[in-house]
Formats: structure tokens, C-alpha cells, sequence
DNA sequence: TTCTTAGTTCAACGATCATTGAACAATAGG
DNA sequence: CCTATTGTTCAATGATCGTTGAACTAAGAA
């Protein structure tokens, strides 16, 4: 695993890469849960009822190289979480807009029934 | 010319559609163009400077399925507008924003070297 | 009518996108 | 050691994207 993370600098954050790489119901999902999950961390695993492992690492990195991430490694994990600061001061008001409007979007839902189970309180 | 264009209503604009109209660098900068020009409707012709013909009414099109703006037809030219009101109402916050944070992007200059000259006159 | 202006439509093109499955790497735990 | 667990990388695929040039339509002016 390359541990050599690359995340742009905050003043290299633009927003046409961040408005494509939201533009995206899958990676808008990983933000909308990201953002309703606080302060705390996430790991690639607890996006899964949002597609495959493949699919998710690919949206990771997407989000990763737009600056609307950050990713830290953390044994065979990764940390992730929102770049709010960075995003903030590059384009005030802009992310809390965001996931205002996408906090009401449904979820993709799993493949069962029971409704949003852990989809944010983790495992 | 088809004369009905197809303007979703305010209630059908999604914010994965308005993320990715707007992940574009042209369609970027003719929505701030449009918004620092006021209320004032302008022409496809007066964003020539962005692109080709042809470009332009790709880009004018994909805003307008969108929901971005609104586009009506007056004689062979059509009036383009902001869709603020509904767009406020949809994703409050949002637009101004964007725009705000567009606006001190440097617009893709002409082919000559006099800078901005008629960017927003139009010609 | 003819000519011009304003914009659309179409087919083509290369580029990028999002997904899949298989293989791989790296850590953690037994 | 062996074996999960977690996530990445790769090649392949079909879809969509943004641009171009040629042809076209619609309206206005002479």
C-alpha cells in the first residue's frame, strides 16, 4: 500500500474539482454520512451498502485528490475525514450548504429492508 | 428551432445535476458571468469568448436541463437568467456561494493579450 | 426575394468516467 | 507460521463527456 497519501494543499483546493468530484450521488452520499457522523473519523468499510470495495476505494480517492478529504492510514485502515477548515476558507459556506441540501437526499439503500440500520453509527 | 425548451420545474432540480452543471470550468464561468451582470438576461452570443458556437449552446443546454438557468427564446436569440429564486429555495445558501467563490477565478481570456477588455460587455 | 445574424443539430472523435473481477499488499490475530 | 481483514491496483468494459466542423433552421433587415 503506498503510503505516500497525496492531498492538495488548501490553496490548491479548486472549485471545479470539488463541484465535479460532489457531483457524484455516490461520493455526495460518502460526504452527507461523513458530515451527520461529526468530528469522528470513518473507515472505508462503513460505506460499503454504498458499493463495492473497488468502487468505494475509487470514490475515496476521487474525493481524496479534490481536497474534500482527508485520508490518514491507520494499520490496514483509513481514517477518513471531511476537510471542513480547508474547504471553509477556500469557499465560505459553500460545504455547509452542500450537505444541508444532501443531508435530506435518501440513501442508497442495502440490500435488505430494515431501513438505514448502522448506516451512521458504525460498527 | 424547437421552440419549447425543457426547463425542469424548481421541485426536480437535484443537487447531483447542479454539482456536476457546475463542474466545468466554462459553465462556471458563464454562470458568473450571468451573475455579476444582475437581473439582466444575456445572449449565448455575448460567451463566445468561453468557447465555440457550437460549445456554447452544448454548455447553455446542459445549465438549462440542470435547472441552473432558464433560457427563453426572443427572435433568433435567447435570454438567459440566473435560476436564482428557485435555486435558493431548492439548496439555500448554495448558488451564492458558488458565486462568490467563482467569481475571483480568472476568466479563460480571449486570443489576445488586452486582458478582460469587453469579457462581460459582451461584443 | 436575398442576405445576414443567432443559434441548433448531427456525426465523429478522443478523453475521461464508473464499475467489475481478479490479483495483490499490508497489517492484525491466532 | 497461517489466516483473516482492509484496502489498493490493474485491465477491461460500456457509458458519458467536451470539442469540432458541416449542415441546418428561424427570424430580421435590405
Amino acid at each position: 500500500m503506498t503510503d505516500f497519501l497525496e492531498h492538495p494543499l488548501s490553496e490548491d483546493i479548486t472549485l471545479p474539482a470539488v463541484l465535479t468530484a460532489l457531483g457524484d450521488e455516490t461520493r455526495l452520499a460518502i460526504i452527507a454520512i461523513l458530515a451527520c457522523n461529526g468530528e469522528k473519523a470513518m473507515t472505508c468499510g462503513q460505506f460499503l451498502q454504498l458499493g463495492s470495495k473497488t468502487a468505494i476505494s475509487y470514490h475515496v480517492a476521487k474525493l481524496r485528490e479534490a481536497g474534500v478529504i482527508h485520508v490518514r492510514p491507520d494499520g490496514t485502515r483509513r481514517l477518513l475525514t471531511l476537510r471542513r477548515d480547508d474547504l471553509e476558507g477556500r469557499f465560505p459556506g459553500f460545504l455547509d450548504s452542500v450537505i444541508a441540501s444532501a443531508a435530506s437526499i435518501q440513501l442508497p439503500d442495502a440490500q435488505d429492508s430494515t431501513g438505514m440500520q448502522d448506516a451512521v453509527g458504525g460498527r
